[in-house]
DNA sequence: CATTTTCACGAAACCGTATTCGTAAATAAA
DNA sequence: TTTATTTACGAATACGGTTTCGTGAAAATG
């Protein structure tokens, strides 16, 4: 790289270095005049700044960092664009890392992140995650982070969440109106906050009416996920509805209801946590609990960006609840 | 960030700061017993090196950034795997940089680029993109940049693309083979390679067949293309069969068809270059121009990785085309 | 007119790491 | 034993900005 940086401008200037640095970050000791002299000078030549080293001398990265354990998923691609449209404006860049659902590049990653390279961190966890010392880890070295969607209880951030507990019961209590009474709860993990939450929802609802819980937790293997719904499905005492808590298993359970012959909504009826802008047009189409993704993706990343301005706010103070939508379709009806 | 750095990993041993950085980056200078000595202090002590320092002084960031329109694509996403996986061998971290379609946009986040933030670019061009001056200009600054599916032809920068020409070719002969004369094709802008590219090969097959052309140009505004598509279904002779160039298309027709009550596939049949892994479960289900997605991403940075190792490497060299695959569905048959 | 204040700028230190160069001690070659 | 070479390390400099501190000149104040 031939870089044009703040030397090559001084010279071309007959000015110092300091001066041309505080000319461009428009500092009150630099006259007018000589701040649009620098401007324009550093237009026509072109000039950017290397934001590693202001970056190390400043110990602000102008960073922020979304994790996530795929981007394969309509509520986290929903969410990222709600994340950067607000980071945007405030001159924040994101980077997105991916965890796969697995733990330990979980760990790698937030390790990573101690050394500096972002200012904050905005995070799903992964369905593996069952502790949370690395996140901790990190907010001991003063990078905040703030949950959304996914959360972990015992680590002590803001959090960005729905009502997954609410959405899980009014899901289930519509399946039990359309006369199932032998409802399957499609978990991901006994581990994972929405997991247990709309698990939690299901369970009042099938309470209140006195039925059975009939819950399965799916691992992160489409392929076993797969044998394990067909299983189910192929019982006798098959349920004869579904809840399934996030997209992937319900695209499973297509999958297999139409390899196994089963008609939906007549011999299984199914209700999926997703975002999926098609759900409409599959077939059937799919009832869905909709989450306020852009919604939630913004509000996550103004919170974050409210931490890292003022280092003194509570994160507790910052969480945030926004209901999710149960779209009534063909897949339950 | 209390961080712990090279200084303070060199009084705790005794040593001086040069021998720490010599050890940790396994020089031959230093005695392995050192070397043993220093990597168990820094894993002790949790020490992790500032990138930021380190891409100053070294010139190397490590980062490689991928310019994409939208993540919320399958192909994209699927991209951004393979991508990742061949990355992450390699010690690369991925920035994810969206355009959301718009020039100026991909015009900002390459100007950015100029500064070093990263080694090298991935990219796949916005539907606005005309020309490449802004590309040009980075490849000036020796910031080496490859095509994936979306290139640019005035730049003479490697290109990792699918057949769009073929494919195009092949969908069209399979829509004329069910009996449809009058078919049309979406695009999504005329300066797009891969619209184009696929555009050409349905003009042949048409030509072949002696069939009038009929395109139409979409947006990147859902709601503009949706009246365009449905105007174009309400004519009295619409076409009987349509090639829609990208997926957010395919929606789209799905939509208009079942607000006008049109069936598909008597009424329209339709063929999407598409990824969607839930293609087989629309109703009807997709025929689809399924890409390589994933091969593609590994492909495409493993090319550039290849640059960033060797600078001599002619770029045109490592050019590739993968096949894409028809699969015949619901919609077209 | 003398003194204080403001203005506009420059010199230099600093951020954390990498690398070049120099060197004392240990070892090998003559 | 003398000289040449290797080994293992440290001092110093560089990377490109940012920031603190100092200062001469101009402007304001008394």
């Amino acid at each position: 790289m031939k870089q044009i940086n703040i030397k090559a401008l001084a010279q071309e200037l007959n000015l110092s270095v300091s001066t041309i640095s505080k000319a461009l970050r428009d500092s009150y000791e630099i006259s007018e005049e000589t701040k649009h002299r620098v401007l324009e000078m550093a237009a026509k030549l072109n000039y950017t700044p290397n934001p590693y080293a202001s970056s190390l001398r400043g110990k602000k990265s102008k960073n922020i960092a979304i994790v996530i354990p795929e981007v394969a998923d309509s509520f986290f691609s929903q969410a990222i664009n709600g994340i950067e449209s607000v980071a945007k404006g405030k001159g924040y860049h994101v980077l997105i890392c991916l965890t796969h659902e697995n733990f330990e590049n979980e760990q790698a990653i937030l390790k990573e992140f101690q050394s500096g390279r972002v200012d904050g961190v905005l995070m799903s966890v992964s369905s593996e995650t069952a502790s949370g010392g690395h996140i901790q880890e990190l907010i001991a070295k003063e990078v905040p982070v703030v949950f959304f969607d996914r959360a972990l209880g015992e680590v002590p951030a803001t959090r960005i969440v729905t009502d997954d507990f609410q959405s899980g019961y009014k899901a289930t209590m519509h399946l039990i109106g359309q006369g199932c009474r032998n409802i399957a709860f499609l978990g991901v993990s006994s581990k994972l906050s929405i997991s247990n939450d709309r698990m939690a929802g299901y369970r009042k609802a099938m309470e209140e009416k006195g039925l059975p819980f009939r819950e399965i937790y799916c691992s992160s293997s489409p392929e076993e996920n797969y044998t394990l719904i067909k299983e189910m499905l192929q019982q006798p005492d098959r349920p004869c509805g579904v809840l399934a808590s996030v997209e992937k298993l319900a695209t499973l359970v297509y999958q297999v209801c139409s390899d196994l012959q089963l008609n939906m909504p007549a011999d299984v009826k199914l209700v999926c946590f997703s975002n999926l802008g098609i759900a409409a047009m599959l077939y059937p189409s799919l009832t869905t609990v909709t989450q306020p993704a852009f919604e939630m993706g913004k509000a996550a990343a103004a919170a974050l960006l409210k931490l890292l301005e003022k280092k003194n706010t509570d994160p507790a103070g910052l969480n945030m609840v926004i209901p999710s939508e149960l779209i009534l379709r063909g897949s339950s009806l």
